[in-house]
DNA sequence: AAAATCGCCAACCGCAATAAC
DNA sequence: TGTTATTGCGGTTGGCGATTT
């Protein structure tokens, strides 16, 4: 039996199992060593594919943004990092789950905040109770999600099984998208957060290459979320979701419509809540407007003209941020500020 | 200049979930 | 339906370069 071989890998493995994977595409982990010819197992170089050859990875320094992202999520998921990084365009968990543990939670730490329970260590408040909460919601969300993700591939199974066994049917009319649940209270949070030209400008980057989550579907691609009202008010304005996936914005107490159009506006869906009916049952989320979006008058957030200079992000810019004193107050404004509940 | 320490990150390990048989 | 194989995920380790003593 040949001794399989562990550590680094070598360019001319890295060549080996990337012409191999372009070819035939990698198939069995298990049995793709041998077919490769390299003396690696499968699970290697599953491992060196996804966390490392895959060409759909950004590597380099992450940006604030990214930074910021991290934080955030992690305050409400915990050491999720495949979720997490779900949520990075082009990041791996694997890299997320390093700068967490080798940067982001020591400077929480030196700053005397708990990188677990985000309580200033000395000075307990309730936001830990609430993000717990949070943590708790998120994971029965997370669930469904993985639910639904594995339920659309079943169709997708389906629609190719008719795709083979029956005749082509004729093209549909176009569609625009139907209102789409909205799954992902963190996507509309990540839309003020996340520089997202990269979203709407590559559908589906926002997947983590190494997460199965998917939150890339197509009909939530390219739209613009419609606020009632954006004002100095709307600062109290709140996400709400429920486990069963719905969502909505605007005030507690208050009938809330959501709209979600195409970009070419030709088709507006609206979703409505009633926040009087089992208020208990939603979790609310500040939304918050102090990034660089387009605000027109009617209150209309549009996404798609989000614009940040993402590489500016990228070449410095969190360094510059590291030693000013309001990043981090503002990181922790982040964390904190979105789990004040109204029905408190 | 050498040794010790630190920081980073690729890679490994083990467990759990899922798929295949 | 039970067993085995495969895959995904999170925790941890080890190597290596940089920095400090």
């Amino acid at each position: 039996m040949v001794e399989l071989k562990k550590g680094p890998w070598t360019r001319e493995e890295d060549q080996k199992l990337l012409a191999y994977i372009e070819e035939h595409g990698h198939g069995s982990w298990r049995s793709l060593p041998a077919k490769a010819g390299l003396l690696r197992c499968g699970k290697s170089c599953r491992l060196r594919w996804t966390n490392y050859l895959r060409p759909d990875i950004k590597r380099g320094k992450l940006s604030t943004q990214e930074e910021k992202t991290i934080i955030r999520l992690h305050a409400l998921l915990g050491n999720r990092w495949s979720a997490i990084a779900a949520h990075l365009p082009k990041r791996t968990d694997n890299e997320v789950k390093n700068y967490w543990n080798t940067r982001l939670k020591k400077r929480l730490t030196r700053m005397g905040i708990d990188p677990v329970t985000y309580k200033p260590k000395n000075n307990p408040d309730r936001h830990a109770a609430n993000l717990s909460h949070m943590a708790q919601w998120e994971t029965a969300r997370l669930e469904a999600e993985a639910r639904l993700v594995r339920e659309s591939k079943l169709l997708s199974k389906l629609h190719l099984l008719r795709k083979v066994t029956a005749p082509p049917p004729p093209p549909p009319p176009p569609q625009h998208p139907a209102a789409p649940p909205c799954l992902d209270v963190l996507k509309v949070w990540r839309a003020t957060a996340v520089p997202e030209n990269c979203f709407f400008g590559s559908p589906g980057s926002l997947e983590s290459p190494t997460s199965t989550l998917n939150f890339s579907t197509p009909s939530t691609s390219g739209l613009t979320l419609t606020v009632p009202t954006v004002s100095s008010a709307a600062q109290n304005d709140v996400i709400s979701m429920n486990n069963s996936g719905a969502c909505g914005l605007g005030k507690a107490n208050s009938y809330t419509e959501v709209k979600l159009r195409t970009m070419d506006n030709s088709s507006t869906t609206s979703q409505y809540l009633d926040s009087g009916n089992n208020l208990d049952d939603y979790h609310y989320v500040d939304f918050d407007y102090e990034y660089d979006h387009d605000y027109d008058m009617t209150g209309s957030v549009d996404l798609a003209s989000v614009n940040h200079n993402y590489e500016g992000y990228s070449t410095g810019g969190a360094v510059e941020f590291e030693d000013a004193a309001d990043y981090w107050s503002e990181l922790l404004n982040l964390v904190r500020s979105p789990i004040e509940s109204p029905g408190l």
